[in-house]
DNA sequence: CGAGTGATTGAGAAGAGTCAAGAGCGGTGG
DNA sequence: CCACCGCTCTTGACTCTTCTCAATCACTCG
C-alpha cells in the first residue's frame, strides 16, 4: 500500500455526526457522532447499556474513517490498536494462504464490530476489506480497556460482544463442517436476511454486496456451486434471484432444507 | 498467512515459548491450587503475567473440579457462570443439532479456557465433554470481571485469551473452507504436536485421547476418511499410527502436503 | 459500443461419503 | 484362562456430491 493511500485511509473525520445506515457525506458532516444519538445504538457496542455509561462511549468514539470500495479497513500483520463498528456500508473479512488461497471468514454490516482479532497478538490477523463504500466508528482499544475499569456495564459488554464473536465463528464452523452445500447456501441466506431485519430493511428481498466467489468462499464451496444451488432454489421457488438481487419466496421451505437447524 | 501460523492459530491459546519441562499427571497432582504454583500458569490465563497480577487470580481461582471421562462440564443451556482452565485431562466441546447430527468444535488440553461461549447469552452455547477422567479450575466470570477492574493487566489478559479463541476458530474455518482431506488431517497432528511440546510432552509422539469419529467430526470428514488418511500416511511413512498412539516421522512432509493445491 | 468482470450452465473427473464386512482391542464373567 | 461382547478401527466396493474446466451469457463502466 502507497504511503499517500494510507494516510487517506487513516484520517480521521473532524466532524462527528450521527448515524443513519444511508446519509449522504453531506448529511454527515451536520450531525455529531455520538453513540447516545446513533440509530444503530441498539445493535452496536452500547447495546443493552443505559444512557449514562452510553455517554461514557461517546467520549471514547471520536474518530470516523470511510473505507472506499475495495480497499481495506487493516490488513494482517498491521498493528491492532482499534476495533471499529461499521456504521454504513459492508465488509469481508479474509486469510490469504501463501499459496494463494483465499478465505472469506466473515462479512460485517452496519452495527457490528470489526476488528477484535487484533487484540490477543497486538496485531491483525485478518484482512478487513471493503465490498461498498463504507464508513466506520474508530473505537480505541486502550482507551476502551480503560473506560471498561470504570464502567462494569461497559466491560461486560465488551465480553459480550467477543463471546458472541466466538459462538459466532463456531456456528460457522458447524456450518462447514456438517452442512452439504444447499443447507450451507439456505443458512447464509436465512442469515443475512434475519441481520437485515434487524436493521429495518425488509427480511425477503436485499441487495448481495458480494460476489459468488466470495460466498463460496465464506461456505467453503466453489463459486459453480454457489450459483447451480441458487438456480435450483429458484426452480423450487424458495427464491428469486437476480444476479446480486435476493428475494426470498419461501422462509420455511429454505429452513426445511436444514433437517430443523434454526440459527 | 504462513502453514505455520495457521498450525499455530488453531491452538486455543499461544503460548509464550516458555516450554515446560515433562510436567506429569502426578506432579499436578501434588500443587496447592493456587496459580502462582501451577505448572501450566506460563499456557493459561495468568500468562505474561506479573507476580502481583497473579496473586490476585490466586483470590479468584479456589475451586476445581473433577470430571469424569464421558461427563460434561457443561451443556448447552446450561447458566453460565464461569469460565475453567484444565488443569489435567482432555476434553472436546461440541454442539448437537437436532437432527442428530454432532459437531465437534474444539479439543482442550492442561491450560487452555474453556466456557468462554456462555459469556455472550449468559448460557453456554456448547456441550464440554471430557474424554479422559479431567480436573478444571473453575474461574467465576463475575469475580474474574471485578478483579479485572482492579487489575489492568489481568483485564488484558482475558481480552487476549479471547481474541485468540477468535483467531483460533477463524483458523479452523480456513481449515474446513478451503482444506481437502489430506490437508485438514495434516493441520490437526501438526497443531497437536505443536500444543504437546509446548507442555513439555513429545512433539512426536503422543496419545489420541479422541476417536477417529470425533476427530473425523471436527475436521468435517467422516471417520472413514480419517482412517484411511491415516493408513496413507503411515505408507508414505510420514507417520506410524497404531490405534490412538501417533508417532509423527516427517514433520516436513506433513507440512509439504499442505499448500499444494492452488485456487 | 466494447472490454472486462461476474454469473450461469454443461460435461466429465475426482474426492469424499455410504454401506458393509471383518479385524483388533479391552473388559467381563463363566 | 478363555470365550464373548461391544466398541473402535480398517478396508473394500460403490455412489454421489462437489470440483474442474470450458463455453457462453449478462451487466457495468468507461
Amino acid at each position: 500500500m502507497t504511503t499517500a493511500a494510507l494516510i487517506r485511509q487513516i484520517t480521521p473525520i473532524r466532524n462527528p455526526t450521527t448515524a443513519l445506515a444511508n446519509i449522504g457525506a453531506r448529511d454527515i458532516a451536520r450531525c455529531p457522532t455520538h453513540c447516545s444519538n446513533c440509530n444503530l445504538r441498539e445493535l452496536c457496542l452500547p447495546c443493552g447499556l443505559t444512557g449514562n455509561d452510553v455517554a461514557r462511549i461517546d467520549e471514547l468514539v471520536y474518530t470516523r474513517r470511510r473505507v472506499k470500495r475495495g480497499e481495506s479497513l487493516y490488513r494482517v500483520g498491521d498493528k491492532f490498536s482499534s476495533i471499529y463498528a461499521v456504521r454504513s456500508g459492508f465488509f469481508k473479512s479474509c486469510v490469504i494462504l501463501e499459496d494463494g488461497r483465499d478465505q472469506v471468514t466473515g462479512f460485517c454490516m452496519p452495527g457490528e464490530i470489526l476488528g477484535m482479532d487484533g487484540i490477543g497478538t497486538e496485531e491483525h490477523n485478518l484482512n478487513a476489506i471493503a465490498l461498498e463504500d463504507s464508513e466506520v466508528c474508530v473505537i480505541p482499544f486502550a482507551r476502551l480497556e480503560e473506560v471498561s475499569t470504570l464502567v462494569p456495564g461497559l466491560q461486560r459488554q465488551v465480553h459480550k460482544v467477543m463471546s458472541r464473536e466466538i459462538v459466532r465463528d463456531q456456528g460457522v464452523m458447524m456450518l462447514l463442517g456438517s452442512m452439504r452445500a444447499e443447507e450451507r447456501v439456505a443458512v447464509f441466506l436465512l442469515n443475512l436476511s434475519q441481520r437485515f431485519v434487524a436493521r429495518g430493511y425488509s427480511p425477503s428481498e436485499f441487495h448481495l454486496r458480494m460476489t459468488r466467489e466470495e460466498i463460496g468462499s465464506y461456505l467453503g464451496l466453489k463459486l459453480e456451486t454457489v450459483s447451480r444451488i441458487f438456480s435450483r432454489f429458484q426452480e423450487e421457488d424458495l427464491v428469486a434471484v437476480q444476479q446480486k438481487h435476493i428475494r426470498i419466496l419461501d422462509v420455511a421451505g429454505l429452513k426445511k432444507l436444514m433437517g430443523q437447524k434454526l440459527n
